[in-house]
DNA sequence: TCAATCAATCAAAACGTTTTGCTAAGTTGG
DNA sequence: CCAACTTAGCAAAACGTTTTGATTGATTGA
């Protein structure tokens, strides 16, 4: 790899006039310039951006810490993180959390390390983790996305309003019995989801307390799994007194899953039981029956966490600030809204 | 952030020792050693990696060139790369090339300036990027993945023989007329595929030239669009002369929008029309009816792709050399496995 | 007792940049 | 013709590390 002091050496100047002609930063004859380049162009030369990192300020580097690429909403939103970051000049060190608070944490000390100049975080788990706490007591930006967290700036959707949605919807449809598929217990998300669910139900004038609740992984096998011993249990028999005439799958994979074990039962999907997910990956629009599902923005969302994100880090594009001179904090909701499709219909006469 | 200095001062001491403590290169004494140790805790220092990459040799730093994380098959290797790299000390810089040679290009050149350690690249071009040439030139390790690259070491499975797999498949279960949809034309994944299936047909015994041939993106609107667009021209016609009994897909995301596109055409499957995919993501479990598909082992792929590379990487692990002193490349040819399931039966009679 | 060895530490160079103070011309204006 | 600029370029410091040669005392061996 050639050097910058290559480069001024084949070119015949100094080192400083060869990063003035790159930066522009002072006035250089255009002789020289010319020189300049051929010889950088000649040679393959390539700013070294660790060096640029260490005496500059800005490393043009970018966390993105996800709890789980596998999932289809996680790895879309994630791609468009990666592009419009890309757009603004800044490379995406990716972290896959795992929801493990321990590997959370040391993705944490590895991104502070190399000095990123901010942090795109999805919280996977439960209790904002220390380490967090201390980046951003270190000074890092930090935009969260998915979840509100307070102090802290963020992205995310309505949850409650997709829940109140969802629960508005099913009970108008007339539905009385339901089985609800929580994520992580616990997890604001999942809260946020099936307290709208309740709303809803409450105010179109069904029994919310009606609802079973199953809470496990973000994944399909916790639908499907579920969905087998809830059937063990005579849950969706015909004859049963409280038949479950819808199951509501706090996002998509996990309706993903349930929608296969109906299927796997002889449940006719929705004839016999509705299924509504949350999310709106690609996916739902693709099996058969589509998937009744809760929209979010994912593009929108990605891109708003970029844009807030960059906002805090780039100095002049107007951050705001409180009084004391600290950045302010900001949460930006986005909407979501209900797509109706072919898994969620009137219940069973 | 508090350097090294910082430390060094706090403790009393000289900025070469802190860092002896730190690698232990040279042996200093208990007392003093706790008291740095003591001093690193309480001032929360970390080392700037910047600082380390720029005099030591090695940034611990690997680029992923991957063409579309929406991609299911994609964003599940992705997630196992990352993991795996992370477990080694690694991390990863995230490149979503959306099968862009400019974008590729321009990937290459920031990873290179980022002075990552190796490359792993999913091509998703047809052309081997002139930018790849450069790198390779310059001396960052590459490690291809999914394609066959001549004087490059890569992971990839035996995508002839999963086409041959499916094609003997097919043709035992007596079908005689094939709707093949492909991914982009001329991608060596996709001719590998096709000249499988083609060699499967005909050792089996079935017309290799009944096949119709439909090239597109590695995406489920291609065989959404395409499934359309061929029963418009009534391909799927029960008087057909030709009837196309099977649609063979080059990958699950396009066999997943052509399963939707059958069942709108109330073309059943496999009862009407049997679907075959590749690739085998989760969610061809899933669907229904689930799909038969051509499993790559995405894990093994995606930690021998890492193990490749490393061992290019880090010294003293017995990468081979050739006898010019050279780095021998590496080729590691990974099985495929057809699983039947659901989505292919006996053509209808 | 003296040279040789060893343990523990320090000082300085190096990595590849950017930034800034400076110098040596050349140019202007009165 | 000289002071005051301007232009074009150079040299050196700084960024935060690691590495290595040097230094100091203490310990050994004969």
């Amino acid at each position: 790899m050639a050097t910058i002091k290559d480069v001024a050496r084949a070119a015949g100047v100094s080192v400083s006039t060869v990063s003035h002609v790159l930066s522009g930063n002072r006035p250089i004859s255009e002789a020289t310039r010319l020189r300049v380049m051929d010889t950088i162009a000649r040679l393959g030369y390539r700013p070294n951006l660790l060096a640029q990192g260490l005496v500059g300020k800005s490393t043009c580097s970018l966390g993105l810490l996800v709890p789980d690429l596998a999932n289809p909403f996680f790895s879309s939103v994630a791609e468009t993180i990666e592009i419009a970051a890309h757009d603004r000049g800044y490379s995406l060190i990716l972290c896959n959390t795992n929801l493990d608070p321990a590997r959370e944490a040391d993705y944490l000390a590895v991104l502070l390390s190399r000095q990123v100049d901010g942090l795109i975080y999805f919280p996977g788990t439960r209790v904002p983790n220390p380490a967090l706490t201390e980046a951003i007591a270190g000074g890092v930006p930090v935009v969260v996305v998915d979840e509100r967290i307070d102090n802290l700036s963020g992205v995310f959707v309505d949850n409650f309003d997709g829940g109140r949605q969802v629960g508005t919807f099913l009970a108008q449809l007339g539905h009385r019995s339901f089985l609800f598929l929580g994520g992580p217990e616990g997890l604001p998300t999942v809260i946020d989801r099936l307290n709208g669910v309740r709303t809803g139900l409450g105010t179109a004038g069904a029994p919310a307390d009606a609802m079973r609740l199953h809470f496990g992984e973000y994944r399909a096998s916790h639908g499907y799994e579920t969905i087998h011993a809830c059937a063990r249990e005579g849950m969706f028999a015909r004859e049963a007194a409280q038949r479950v005439t819808v199951v509501i799958a706090a996002n998509d994979m996990i309706a993903l899953g349930a929608l296969r074990a109906l299927r796997e039962l002889n449940l006719r999907v929705p004839h016999d039981c509705s299924l509504v997910g949350f999310d709106g990956i690609d996916l739902t629009a693709l099996v058969t029956p589509s998937l009744t599902t809760v929209q979010q923005p994912s593009g929108k969302v990605a891109t708003s966490a970029v844009q807030l994100l960059l906002s805090r880090i780039e100095p002049g594009n107007g951050h705001m600030r409180d009084e004391n001179g600290r950045f302010s904090v900001s949460h930006i909701i986005l909407p979501v809204s209900l797509v109706v499709r072919e898994s969620a219909a009137a219940p069973p006469a």
